[in-house]
DNA sequence: TCCAAAATATGACAAATGTAATTTATGAAA
DNA sequence: TTTCATAAATTACATTTGTCATATTTTGGA
């Protein structure tokens, strides 16, 4: 396998091409430290795999991916990180990089260059637990600062799928009234002045 | 390694296990044809990775996911199978499985199992290249089908931001009784009974 | 120009919604 | 027991919403 190894940082990029060479299974033909060098090594090398840091000074590891997919659709980057962030993630997977390491990981980054060299995509299980987040993002709206208690929260749900007064006042066993009281006060806690708003609310924070 | 192969096809077991067993690096313990196997190997070997066909006659690979990962949230479950499909995608990562793999894959087996073994996840390249629609996932709902045209798109937003009637009439410089027809007209056309219900279709449709 | 759509407006109405003040019922706490 | 807090209900009222039938206006072709 050749990998081309970009870091801004000159002693990971050596570690990385120590430890990757004595495995035997890789060769290291070049490094580079900046996105620029990136696109150059790459077209020049033309590696199995380029291994790419995110952030680096003049030009990013996403734009180096960016600018190398589109002329190279079949390159196969993995991006290395030493930190998480959401952004990156779903930038990354939007581009079409192959994978996203963590750095410190060192065991973790053979195995994965195989996988990727294979054709496979490789994700940090720390980067795929956040997928669920980020694709449904259900992560149960805290309602707690508002004071919202457990009948009005039944009431906020059943807003949000569409039911009217009379509706929920069945549902519940509550007079029609009842059910306008709650909401009415619902609305006055979270500042919103009409149910369509309670709605909106609810989806944009679930 | 240590690997439990479950899948309902005989063949496919054996065949993997031959593979995977001359390999050198992977021993498997046992082989099982359906979910209910898969939970019962499971605590009998404690398998470095559970490699599990994701449909099965009994018990989905998927439910045995669930319950394997509700006793052992540590446990590396690996789904196989055939073809692709958006619902068990985000199943799968939802629940936590550690990959999904195209059984016909043979050569990408072997190198996804050690890239788990040794902590990453990992993803057929198909796969991951659906995340990002997944997740992105604006595709600007169609209502194409709806006949509603830009006066009415105009109103379905200003809706969908919670404005009254009133407001919508001064933002489009209509009368209050108009933007009252169009909204009945649209209601109409989706076949939604109120405002709040347009808005919630509005959510969940972009 | 004239016509037919279309876009917009009106008015009238019923129903739903939202607010506010007050009342009733109930069970827990003092 | 009395007191207090809470949930639920009632009443009255103003506003908003939604429907419908019927104008009026605008506008782009024939």
């Amino acid at each position: 396998m050749n990998i081309v190894i970009i870091d801004d940082d000159k002693l990971v990029t050596s570690a990385l091409k120590a430890i990757l060479e004595t495995s035997g299974k890789v060769t290291v033909p070049a490094t580079g430290y900046d996105g620029t060098d990136a696109i150059e090594l790459y077209e020049k090398y033309q590696p199995d795999i380029l291994l790419t840091d995110i952030q680096m000074k003049e030009k990013s590891g996403l734009e180096a991916t960016e600018e190398i997919l589109k002329k190279y659709p079949d390159a196969k980057i993995l991006l290395l990180t030493t930190f998480l962030d959401d952004e990156y993630i779903v930038t990354a997977l939007k581009l079409g990089a192959k994978g996203y390491l963590l750095k410190s990981d060192y065991e973790n980054i053979l195995p994965s260059l195989e996988a990727v060299n294979s054709g496979q995509s490789v994700f940090g299980t720390e980067i795929i637990s956040k997928i669920p987040t980020l694709l449904n993002a259900s992560p149960k709206f805290d309602y707690s600062e508002y004071d919202i208690n457990e009948r009005e929260l039944e009431i906020i749900e059943l807003v949000s799928n569409g039911y009217s007064n009379k509706d929920i006042s069945k549902q519940l066993f509550l007079s029609e009234g009842t059910v306008r009281n709650y909401l009415s006060s619902i609305l006055d806690k979270l500042g919103l002045e009409n149910r369509t708003q309670l709605a909106i609310f609810y989806y944009k924070h679930h």
